[in-house]
DNA sequence: TGCAATTTCTATTAAATCGATAGGAATAAT
DNA sequence: ATTATTCCTATCGATTTAATAGAAATTGCA
């Protein structure tokens, strides 16, 4: 299931997104307009913030606003910092590989086997839409 | 993230399958070779059982049995009994539909739109899985 | 200069979920 | 009977998630 922190986050991204101007958006309206309790998109904006997809400016008239184009947006890039790995398991992650304790032997795993597929058709999805595209 | 009780449940599945012969078998042997907690896993066979994949026997000698060929057992039906819904958000589940209740309105989601297109993708990977497919 | 509006930061909490455990009842083979 | 197994219910501890609280820092403006 996906998380909330993700889901409001890319609720965010898109309210930005489509406002379409380089203006900063502030927290308090993006979390009214899409129903999201203030304090939390608070915490998920200053992480989208942190890694480099927001810009913001403080004090009166302040907030956020995207830093780069929303076409220039992928999705593989919001989703590994939002939800974190896209694989379902640490064994078949590109980007956060771990071997997994119980299991011997990655060749003959079925498990193994069925998430790379998972993991190829998903990043396939996410490779394959940027911000732009989802806010249409 | 991949439950531990999916993992468990797929790889039982895999050994029952892969000893090829309709003998029952012992949870206990599965936990040891598989180096999973034996209590849990035997909660774990219980669903499979319930939810028609497993046969079981009781007493001595007893154990779990598949009662369909691997090659008839579709990872979507085993995921959607071991994992739950298979899409990420309700507002896009085939079986479990639910609206979400801060989202006004699906066609203007960004979200929804992004989730419909990986859950098609992986319910494309689940369907052309038997547990045939992933034992080899 | 001072006030108001906003982001920033740290800490805490409530609820839910997950993984595991405990113990005994029922059943079957020998 | 004894032993080995599945079956069932209940519980627990740890972790994670979502949300909350409150105050500091910054900025715009009168």
């Amino acid at each position: 299931m996906l998380s909330k922190k993700t889901k409001y986050g890319l609720k965010a991204l898109t309210y930005i997104a489509r406002k379409g101007n380089n203006e900063p958006v502030q927290i308090g309206e993006i979390a009214k307009n899409e129903h999201i309790s203030q304090k939390f998109l608070e915490s998920i904006l200053l992480t989208l913030r942190k890694s480099g997809f927001l810009g913001s400016k403080k004090g009166k008239h302040g907030g956020y606003y995207l830093i780069k184009k929303p076409s220039d947006i992928l999705m593989t890039d919001v989703m590994r910092v939002l939800e974190g790995p896209i694989a379902l398991v640490p064994c078949v992650s590109l980007n956060f590989y771990e071997k997994c304790i119980d299991c011997p032997d990655e060749a003959t795993c079925s498990v193994n086997k069925l998430m790379i597929q998972v993991r190829d058709s998903t990043l396939n999805v996410f490779k394959n839409n940027t911000l732009e595209d989802i806010s249409k």
